[in-house]
DNA sequence: ACCTGAACACCGTTCAAGT
DNA sequence: ACCTGAACACCGTTCAAGT
């Protein structure tokens, strides 16, 4: 209390005064992405403090959790120890354990939403951009779960947004741009959660193959006259690759989609 | 211990016989449905224990409990107090929560699927199905949530044969029947636990119109060079129906598959 | 400003003991 | 066979106290 806290003691009314810019200029245009080490080449001296906290360190070990350990694995006591502090270190960085999972969910997402290369057709910007959900989701299955348990604006947003921009380049009626767009938002977020559905049921351990076969077995001995159609397709259920059959689903919603385009402009006009 | 157990104590050997064949035979032709009461008639003469425990009544009181509080409502401490007993007789009849969960959401979407009326057209019989799916989400939300967390096979199963005999009934190539009656499935389910988590989002107070208007002015106020398509169709989500937008997706995929169909056999062969 | 860690309220689940 | 309820292990979250 009465002792002198050494060195740092000479810059303490300096940087108070600076601590309420930082975070708004400085560290913005320093360095876009990170708001984390920052804090330490701020003089340009030294590098101690790298281990300090942030948020964006806190969410980082919060994803390493959860691809270790799977959802019951991000505990605030686990990160805790990850991040070698107490539990309410923590909530000095994140509200709630629910922010927390958005924002790693959110993280893991940003990925998939980044690059915007043009495709050569609107299908296959579509196609392009359900598969980069698909694929972050499998990547990372606890982030299916968490798909729009409210994933913040910007990122699902801007996904929705690359649909609807494919679905006006289709020539939909105006009327309908919203319907086609909202079926296909609907369909790729179900499946991202059904994904996540299908890890959480079997062990991390046991491949999907072997679980397939275990089902598709069973689809096979179903009673004929109660399953006939379920008893017919379970070689289909075996032999089916999921994302195979994702891309299959978004081209039959395409292929609805496509009936209610406009006739192209300068086409030959129909009577 | 030593105490004698009056009345029911003379059919003590009796009743130790005939427990194990009851629950495959007798309660099975005798109640279908009901594996409860059918304790205190058997013997026909009282009716005293109709409040003793049972699977039935705990999956019952589980789906007041989810109802009435949501889906953080349900608590072994809770349905215990609601059946006026202690946590732990629970668990005589439901291994775990998520067994609970499941039986609840089961019993919710039994209904759904119960009724095969014959309809007009495999695909007004598809859409009977899915709105019957949608609907009894609506009215429970929390079952949303738990859709393929692992429901039963039983009720799972009869869903999908009947989306999977409409899809024969359509012509569908065998070879891609599978793929047809899985894009349905996914997005039934999709938009089942969009619906949840919109339920969730939202405190069970505000209606969907208030939440509709407030997102809609938020997409009308985006950045317009980010967000050219999301700002046009602000207008259709404020306006949109959730049910009238969830058949039109189903019309959309039906669309799509309707292009998949053989020709008719009795038809005129096009060359 | 940011971190520490004990403490609080509350879970799901178990289990010896009763009837 | 079925029920009781205390106890266990573990959460998310808070907060006075430190630096």
């Amino acid at each position: 209390m009465v002792m002198v806290i050494s060195s740092i003691e000479g810059r303490t009314e300096l940087d108070r005064a600076t601590l309420e810019r930082r975070s708004s200029t400085q560290l913005g245009t320093t360095f876009q992405i990170c708001q984390d080490e920052c804090m330490a080449t701020e003089t340009g001296d030294t590098r101690r403090r790298t281990d300090a906290l942030s948020r964006k360190r806190i969410v980082d070990a919060a994803v390493e959790l959860l691809d270790a350990a799977g959802e019951g694995g991000l505990t605030f006591r686990a990160l805790a120890a990850h991040l070698k502090t107490g539990p309410g270190a923590i909530y000095w960085h994140v509200a709630n354990k629910d922010e927390l999972l958005t924002a790693a969910t959110d993280a893991v997402l940003t990925h998939a939403t980044a690059a915007d290369v043009a495709e050569d057709t609107p299908e296959e910007a579509i196609r392009a951009v359900a598969l980069g959900v698909f694929d972050a989701v499998d990547a990372h299955p606890w982030a299916g779960t968490q798909l729009s348990g409210a994933p913040s604006q910007p990122t699902m947003l801007r996904i929705f947004e690359r649909l609807g921009r494919q679905i006006q380049a289709l020539s939909v009626p105006t009327a309908a741009q919203f319907t086609a767009a909202a079926a296909l938002w609907n369909y790729i977020l179900g499946v991202g959660r059904q994904n996540a559905a299908n890890a959480r049921a079997h062990e991390p351990g046991t491949d999907r193959t072997a679980a397939l076969a275990t089902a598709s077995a069973e689809w096979a001995n179903l009673d004929p006259i109660e399953y006939p159609f379920t008893r017919t397709v379970a070689d289909q259920l075996r032999d089916h690759d999921d994302r195979e059959e994702f891309l299959a689903g978004i081209n039959l919603i395409l292929g609805g989609i496509s009936s209610l385009a406009l006739p192209v402009v300068d086409g030959p006009t129909r009577t």
